[in-house]
DNA sequence: GTATGCTTTCGGC
DNA sequence: TTACGGCCGAAAGCATAC
């Protein structure tokens, strides 16, 4: 089974606020640069039929929605992590195996729950809906299957508020219509490779001939297609207790090539990310800086150690002659944003085990 | 020829 | 007309190993 939250910010707000449920709620990131800069994170349905979207300019989207009842927010990260671990903690009671992505998507095995009966499947899936809907106030969309894939591929299909149900002997006709892009794996340049192939439908690639995936992406990638068009897929619901990367990034208050500058915000950057690994008692082996120029054009360098990184003036360091190196090489622009990173986590001696690790 | 691991970029929300 | 965040994991590309 996977569940995800529907446009989750949005819908937290209009909870705490039902007066603007029925206007258009856009939740936006302001960058301090004043006035309306930055960017849109989430809108609900409403502000979405005017074509505001995540990603989009703030600007942008006061402009689209300049005739219509609209109402723009801050994010407020700490009000939407609360109610996402409240409904976590609620999906998790009914799932043999539980694995949280992100903050407001999951996937539940409830194989044995439900006695691999779809119907109780089903049932189920409603009973976790009013669950989360009479604690929460919060709606989501379900998709179940026999698998991580098709759940996933199924919940997208009815949204908001939306229950999707694929049988095994339903699976092969309900990926036959949709695109190769459902497929987790299958990004834009797959697309157009598969594509060059003839191929755009999930059913046009379940009736490829499998040497020839082999031929085209070598034998993992061209074997795993091949077992996604049959919506098969073995993978394992599975725990994360570890996020794999922690990173911050700020807009600068103006562009710049100043490096003392851009050194100052990264020993910011780098002490909070610092805190926050220390707090959990891991070590890390890459550093990653990622700047964003003027023409919003993304740039990133990064180092891996072989041993893991102990202090904050190492983070500090490498981050500092990351982005030395990488001005040296990007000569043309002002830089507007710049981020730390860092990832390859390791345990302290002591602990017992970091899953995945 | 394929697997593996590292680096950089992409894309969802 | 233009407008532009912050975070994460996935995808893509490449070098080297087997």
């Amino acid at each position: 089974m996977h569940v995800d939250f529907d446009y989750f910010f949005a819908q937290v707000e209009e909870r705490e606020n039902p007066k603007i449920e029925n206007k258009a709620v856009v939740v936006c990131v302001y960058s301090g640069r004043g006035n309306d800069a930055g960017a849109v994170s989430t809108a609900n349905y409403k502000a979405r039929q005017y074509g505001v979207k995540s990603g989009i300019p703030i600007a942008f989207a006061k402009s689209r929605l300049k005739d219509v009842e609209a109402v723009f927010l801050p994010v407020n990260h700490r009000l939407y992590d609360e109610v996402s671990d409240n409904i976590m903690n609620i999906l998790r009671k009914y799932a043999d195996e539980f694995e949280q992505v992100g903050v407001d998507e999951a996937f539940l095995d409830i194989t044995a729950n439900v006695d691999e009966d779809l119907e109780k499947a089903k049932k189920l899936a409603v009973v976790i809906k009013e669950e989360i809907l009479r604690k929460e106030k919060i709606t989501c969309s379900i998709g179940i299957g026999p698998n991580k894939l098709v759940a996933k591929i199924a919940a997208g299909r009815q949204k908001p508020n939306g229950l999707t149900v694929v049988s095994p002997a339903d699976v092969r006709g309900f990926l036959a219509p949709l695109s190769v892009r459902e497929i987790v794996g299958i990004g834009r340049k797959t697309e157009g490779q598969l594509k060059n192939l003839g191929i755009q439908t999930i059913g046009q690639l379940a009736a490829f001939n499998l040497d020839q995936l082999i031929n085209t992406f070598g034998k993992n990638l061209g074997m795993y297609f091949h077992d996604a068009a049959f919506g098969i897929d073995e993978s394992p619901v599975k725990q994360r207790d570890q996020a794999e990367s922690i990173s911050r990034i700020v807009t600068l208050k103006e562009n710049t090539r100043d490096l003392a500058l851009m050194n100052k915000e990264i020993d910011e950057l780098a002490e909070d990310i610092h805190s926050r690994i220390m707090e959990q008692g891991l070590s890390f082996k890459s550093v990653s800086i990622t700047v964003i120029m003027e023409d919003l054009a993304i740039v990133s360098r990064s180092k891996t150690f072989q041993s893991p990184i102990e202090g904050l003036e190492t983070l500090k360091k490498t981050a500092k002659d990351l982005l030395e190196q990488l001005l040296k090489e990007e000569t043309e622009h002002l830089v507007r944003r710049i981020g730390v990173k860092i990832s390859n986590f390791i345990m302290e001696k002591g602990q017992t085990k970091l899953s995945d690790f």
